[in-house]
RNA sequence: GGGGAGAUACCCGAGUGGCCAAAGGGGACUGACUGUAAAUCAGUUGUGUAACACUUCAGAGGUUCGAAUCCUCUUCUCCCCA
């Protein structure tokens, strides 16, 4: 209704790459705005200036992450500027009872390194050469108070408590602090500062970067653009993909792992993973699924095939000495057939080495040999995955809480606990 | 500034002198069924080689034969009024 005064048509060209960086997208507001800017850019030849803010106290890469990653590198890969903004002022002021007045200097450094980390893993997907990084403690530290109080005049309290997370906690009673009501505002001043084209982020960033829009504009800016990824479902099928409720495949993960993680997702998000994680063609997807749906093939091959794709992605195949192709993921996959299927031992499990005074009359515990491989925290915790029938030894199952094994068998012996937890044991020499 | 409510195990949450190692849910783990899916069912979920003992209910003291429960102080949170 109200575009009657846009631009002309957009090239067959354009058109592509609209369509390339709307996939996946959960919203693009304002609706027409990716497709003006990216008209604009071509006809000045200016790239985009795409922004992405980083929390650096987390840095830790997984697929859901990976989503907003994989976005950005599509822009780069169209010719435009990728600016990752690490929130290390942000941060910095955002410890809620910083006690000390050491602490915020030691923990500048700990941001300043957690930063530098997150750098080389955003390597893993975008185009280091064409990735400026950016802290916004230059521009934020730079405030000084009657700045803050301008700055913070432009936004009132209930504009600021229509966000979600402090809508609810107000609403539940739970603790607001008033340092919190700034971040949304430093986040916007943050694309004033880089004069952003498009903020990417995840759907929890709506309020932060409409707030940028609002200030852009304010400021005399032509407002970024907010591209709106979905928050990848994590391994449960149920909440957002996040390292500390571990339901999680980390980017620099190994293919096994990987692999099994994959496997195990609810069939139901299957085709999430599919748009948001690799780069099959949106019309081979849906045949996936609906063959998957119709039982004419087995959901978990589709599976299989999703976690190839993924793997793939984060260790592509290489070609070996001998000058032939080396699939990482049809490995994992072998692997895990053999492992699963066949029932036999991982080729790769972590090792426990076991010293000697672990041991009384060469013999040890069975309980004490699960708390010193870790996968038990306590011995009362071991004898009850022992009573469970969860404990294998060799293959062997062990059913006595209370038995010792010698020496001589637990030298090498591959000790499994639950289906999928391996070690194998080793005897200090 | 004044008044009131509260802090319980991974999370939520019952418990207001002994029957409390602490209900119920969620989560997690183990087993069955499977496709290491979901759903479902069963079991486990403070520590100790364990029908006994020990350490836990924000922190520190106290009352009592006995405290998560009563008292005092401290820390933190929420609500109402100003």
């Amino acid at each position: 209704m109200e575009n009657e005064n846009t631009s002309a048509p957009l090239s067959a060209e354009l058109l592509e790459q609209v369509k390339l960086l709307k996939r996946g997208a959960q919203s693009v507001v304002p609706d027409n705005g990716l497709e003006q800017k990216l008209a604009r850019s071509a006809s000045t030849g200016k790239p985009l200036k795409i922004k992405l803010g980083l929390d650096p106290t987390a840095p830790d890469i997984h697929l859901g992450f990976a989503v907003v990653l994989r976005k950005l590198r599509q822009f780069q890969d169209l010719g435009h500027q990728v600016i990752i903004i690490i929130g290390d002022y942000t941060a910095l002021i955002g410890d809620p009872s910083g006690r000390s007045a050491t602490r915020p200097m030691l923990s500048a450094e700990a941001v300043h390194a957690n930063a530098m980390t997150y750098v080389d893993q955003l390597a893993r997907i975008l185009d280091r050469d064409k990735t400026v990084v950016r802290f916004n403690g230059e521009w934020l530290g730079k405030l000084d108070f009657a700045q803050l109080v301008q700055l913070s005049s432009k936004f009132t309290v209930a504009r600021i408590m229509e966000r979600e997370d402090f809508a609810n906690r107000f609403s539940q009673h739970l603790p607001i602090s008033l340092h919190e009501l700034l971040y949304p505002l430093a986040q916007a001043y943050d694309s004033v500062a880089i004069e952003a084209d498009v903020e990417m982020g995840g759907l929890d960033q709506t309020f932060n970067i409409l707030a940028g829009r609002d200030l852009q504009e304010k400021e005399g800016q032509d407002p970024q653009i907010a591209l709106f990824m979905p928050l990848l479902v994590g391994l449960d099928g149920v909440k957002k993909m996040s390292k500390s409720l571990g339901n999680y495949v980390g980017i620099a993960e190994s293919p096994d792992v990987m692999f099994g993680k994959l496997l195990s997702i609810s069939d139901t998000i299957m085709r999430d993973y599919f748009v948001l994680c690799t780069d099959v063609s949106l019309e081979e997807i849906d045949k996936l699924i609906k063959q998957a749906e119709s039982g004419e093939v087995n959901p978990k091959d589709v599976k299989r095939r999703l976690a190839r794709e993924i793997i793939d992605i984060y260790h592509p195949p290489f070609t070996a000495e001998d000058g032939s192709l080396v699939s990482l993921s049809a490995r994992a996959d072998e692997e895990w057939h053999r492992v699963h299927a066949a029932g036999q031992a991982p080729a790769d499990m972590p090792e426990t080495v076991l010293s000697d005074d672990l041991f009384a009359d060469d013999t040890i515990w069975i309980c004490k040999l699960l708390v010193a491989a870790g996968m038990a925290k306590s011995n009362g915790e071991a004898m009850r995955l022992v009573q469970q029938g969860g404990v294998s030894l060799n293959g062997d199952k062990v059913t006595d809480s209370k038995a010792n094994v010698s020496r001589t068998i637990v030298d090498n012996a591959v000790l499994k606990v639950g289906a999928r937890r391996f070690a194998r044991l080793i005897l200090a020499s």
